[in-house]
DNA sequence: AACTCAAAAATTATCTATAATTTGACGCCA
DNA sequence: TGGCGTCAAATTATAGATAATTTTTGAGTT
C-alpha cells in the first residue's frame, strides 16, 4: 500500500492516519517525534512533516513548542462533519450525475451489496466509502473530492470509535434508492436522498475506560 | 502580523501564502527550499514544513524529489471554489443566523460600506472577507470555518490575478440584501442570496505576458 | 544543426548534532 | 497536607552536514 515512490514523510503520515482512524491511538494522546522516528527507523525531520499532513487532515492538533496530539472529537464535530459531507457530496453528485455510466452504477451496486454482507465495521466502512467515491468521482473537481476524502476519514474515525467490534448486517436502502434515481436520470431525487443519507447519525452505547456506559455517535452513511 | 509566538515554519508559510495570493510569485514557478531558507535566515527544515502547509491550503503542489511549485489554476478551479463556497457558506450561515446579534450585523454593515468605498482590489477584498467572516463565524463550526478560510484564500488569488490594479467602486447590493433578510429573521432568504452571491463570477480582459488579451475570471463576492 | 550521453551543478531528502523550551519530579516551607 | 519554586530529564525546534536524485551543461557524434 505504501508505495516506495512515496517520501518517508508520506509513508509515516499514512500509517499514523490509519492508526488514528482505527482508534489504535487514543484521541488526546501525544505523538512524540523522537519515538515515532525511532519506530520507523528515521530521523525526526520526516516525522515532523508527517505531523503537518495529519494536522491538515484534522486528525492531529499541534501546539507550538508543546508537541502534537491526536485530535479529540465530540458529538458536535460528528454533526459538523455530517453536515459538511451532506453539502459537499450533494454538490459533487450534481456534477457527477451527467457523467455516470451504467458500468459505474454497476460497480456502485456491487459495493452496496458488499456493504450489506459485511460482518465487521471495517469492511462495511470500506464498501461504503467505495460506493460514495464511485458515484462522486466523475464530478471531476479535484479540490472538492480531496475535501470529501478528508471528511470520510473523519467519519470513519467516529464510526470505529463507536462500533469498535460489533456490527449488525443491514441492507442499505438509501444506497439502492440513490442508484435507482440515478438510473432514471432523476439527479435531484438522488441528491436529496444522499443529503439525508449522510446526515443520519447512529447512536450506540459503549463502555468507557471507567467501566460506565455512555452513548457514542457516528455517521452511518 | 507574524506573531513571534509562531514557529518559524508558520511565519514562512504565512509570508509565502501572502505572496502567492497577491500574485507576487507566478503560478507554476518553483519554490526552492534553500533559497527560501536563505532569505528567511533559517535552515531548510522549517521551510519544508511551511511547504507542507501551503500544499494543504492548495496554494502549492509538491512532487516527491522534484520540488514544490506554486499551484496553477484555470476557469474550472474558479468555478469549483465558487460552488464549494456557495455550499459551505450557506451551511455556515444557517447555523450562524440564530446567534447573530445587532452588533455583529452592524459591524458587517460597516464592512460592506468599507468595501463600497474601496478604490483598489486589495482593500475591497479585505472588506469583503471581513463581511463574510463576521456573519459566518457565529456558526461555531471550526472545521467548516477553516475550510471556508482556505477557499477565501483561493478566491483572493483568483481575484488579484484578474484585477491586478484597476478597480471600479460599486455598491454591493447583495450584502445589503443579506443583512436586511437577516435583520428580519429571514434566514432562508439570506442564505439563498448568499449562495447566488458567491457564485457570481466576474470576467475581465487582461493582458498576457505575450502582449495579447484574454479573459480572466474571478469570484467577485 | 540536432542528438545523444556523461559529467557537473543544483536541488531535494534525510541524518546527526545542538539549542531552546516544556514537563515532571523532588524537596522545601507554610 | 498542600502549594510553590527549582533543577533534571524529556521533548520540540532549528542548524549544519551528508546522501540521493534531478536538472543542466557541454563535448562528441552523426
Amino acid at each position: 500500500m505504501a508505495s516506495t515512490e512515496d517520501t518517508i514523510a508520506v509513508r509515516i503520515s499514512k500509517e499514523l492516519a490509519d492508526r488514528i482512524i482505527s482508534g489504535a491511538i487514543e484521541p488526546g494522546s501525544r505523538l512524540r517525534q523522537d519515538h515515532v522516528a525511532e519506530e520507523f527507523n528515521t530521523s525526526h525531520v520526516p516525522v515532523r512533516e508527517a505531523f503537518r499532513r495529519l494536522e491538515a487532515q484534522g486528525l492531529a492538533i499541534s501546539e507550538p513548542r508543546r508537541g502534537v496530539r491526536v485530535a479529540s472529537f465530540d458529538l458536535g464535530e460528528v454533526r459538523e462533519v455530517a453536515e459538511m459531507r451532506a453539502a459537499l457530496e450533494v454538490l459533487a453528485l450534481r456534477h457527477a450525475a451527467p457523467h455516470l455510466t451504467a458500468s459505474i452504477l454497476g460497480q456502485a451496486e456491487e459495493a452496496t451489496k458488499a456493504g450489506d454482507k459485511s460482518h465487521d465495521v471495517r469492511s462495511w466502512e470500506e464498501a461504503n466509502r467505495t460506493f460514495h467515491r464511485l458515484i462522486l468521482a466523475p464530478c471531476n473537481m479535484p479540490r472538492l473530492l480531496a475535501t470529501i476524502d478528508d471528511l470520510h476519514a473523519a467519519s470513519a474515525r467516529f464510526l470505529f470509535a463507536a462500533w469498535r467490534s460489533e456490527w449488525e448486517t443491514r441492507t442499505d436502502q438509501d444506497h439502492r434508492a440513490i442508484l435507482s434515481a440515478l438510473r432514471q436520470g432523476n439527479t435531484e431525487s438522488a441528491a436529496a436522498t444522499l443529503g439525508r443519507h449522510v446526515q443520519w447519525i447512529g447512536q450506540k452505547p459503549v463502555k468507557t475506560a471507567s467501566g460506565r456506559t455512555r452513548d457514542a455517535f457516528a455517521i452511518v452513511g
